[in-house]
DNA sequence: CGTTAATTTGAGACCATTCAATTTCGGTGG
DNA sequence: CCACCGAAATTGAATGGTCTCAAATTAACG
């Protein structure tokens, strides 16, 4: 009830484009409808035609395809802060699912009222495409880390990319990242087994890098980790 | 000399997002310089801070990174008349690298121009978000190609994939598709090795499916082509 | 035609998978 | 607070898809 629903996004895109207080009040006076959704709930359907795009306001979500054999690939991972289908502005129907990691907040908001305000304030319309191109280059290191990765060095890619965007977002707390992955969607992200993701952590464990149970990682070598992990930190665009 | 070289870029633009003559008219209009490109050339390397945007006017590109190893994985094919890094527009720094399949046409247009006209017409701010949208969405498909599909599938999925926007493209002759890759390259396009990408490959020409040599592309069965290779087009964003 | 790149083939090794069983953990109700 | 339950994590062993390495054949091109 303190603030509005869209201050914290406001706030996010003001840090890479500079908003004046038109556009900034414009963003947080747009209407949005704040809803709780349980653990593992679809929030967006492949196939669906949506009117609003979701950003998520606590809690983690996935986006996700399923293939003919019935498995699953998890495209990308979403924290507190970040929209989870703004693609969805501009494409009428959607071409993935959307799920929560587990039991969440959303914001939901008008795609023609989001599409409104990119025609009246280029910095939104830029703040937009900014935020969907971040997203697009990180499916492009996905790309990479799926393809031409082994398990031990595209797992921990995957851990410094989360640590990091956390870190970003102002979330850690202690050194402790909330990870609230099983390792069967873990390996649903990275596209191996549960059976090898968790032999391929407990090398990492063993190896003296992270400490990992449900919920709850710790990262305690960050550099050996990044270079375990073939990380470099380009992609997440940070640097303006 | 017949055409400006962005007209081709204003008719396709204008088939997704309906672009008023003003609207054509400028970006028609935009400085653009022409430049040949030879074969395997850089176009775009990352980490560089680029200046320009580029669209391919004859000639297929490709987008890639390395990994640690030295073993490079490809993220995106391009064909003629789609820009290669549109995303450059608002990204400073490039975040992989761009190079040509073959000699190829290049148009070079400055970034800060194309901003300007972000600005000035929202329809074509509309139309470029909704380029790099469609971009990311192949993207995420490639991700669940390279992380949940076994060989033949991989490989016939990037087979219709290529296939269909040739064909929407206008570039289709006789059934049969332009595909100036080598199988290696292919192999870095679906994570796979040169050595099973050739062995799959027979399979699939074996299978009565495809003909393929070094720069033709020949499909017998769409239909189970598809169908062996898991594809829906629905990603790519054709319907609107 | 000669020369290099690209494709093809063979055989063995390995990373990751599959299947199945067991143990641990987290939460819940008595 | 403990007993119980289902979910998640862990372990083992065997299989298999893909890789590696190397050599041979074919195609492309000046």
């Amino acid at each position: 009830m303190d603030e509005p629903l869209l201050a914290p996004l406001a706030r996010r895109w003001d840090q890479r484009v500079p908003l004046s207080a038109d556009e900034r009040e414009a963003l947080i006076s747009l209407p949005a409808t704040r809803k709780s959704c349980p653990k593992d709930a679809y929030i967006v359907r492949e196939g669906e035609t949506t009117s609003t795009c979701v950003l998520l306001l606590k809690g983690f979500a996935y986006r996700q395809k399923f293939v003919g054999e019935g498995a699953r690939q998890i495209i990308s991972l979403h924290i507190p802060g970040e929209f989870v289908d703004l693609q969805n502005c501009l494409l009428p129907v959607s071409d993935h699912n959307v799920q929560s990691l587990e039991q969440t907040e959303l914001a939901f908001v008008s795609k023609t009222a989001l599409l409104d305000l990119t025609v009246r304030y280029p910095s939104l319309a830029k703040a937009m495409w900014l935020d969907t191109l971040v997203d697009a280059s990180i499916h492009r290191e996905w790309v990479v880390n799926v393809g031409r990765r082994d398990a031990k060095t595209r797992l921990a890619h995957l851990l410094c990319e989360l640590a990091l965007r956390l870190e970003a977002s102002g979330a850690v707390r202690d050194g402790i990242y909330q990870f609230p992955l099983t390792q069967e969607q873990l390996a649903d992200a990275t596209g191996l087994t549960a059976v090898h993701t968790n032999r391929t952590l407990q090398a990492l464990r063993k190896d003296g890098l992270i400490s990992l149970s449900h919920n709850a990682l710790r990262i305690h070598d960050w550099k050996r980790l990044r270079d375990v992990g073939d990380f470099s930190e380009r992609y997440l665009h940070y640097a303006v």
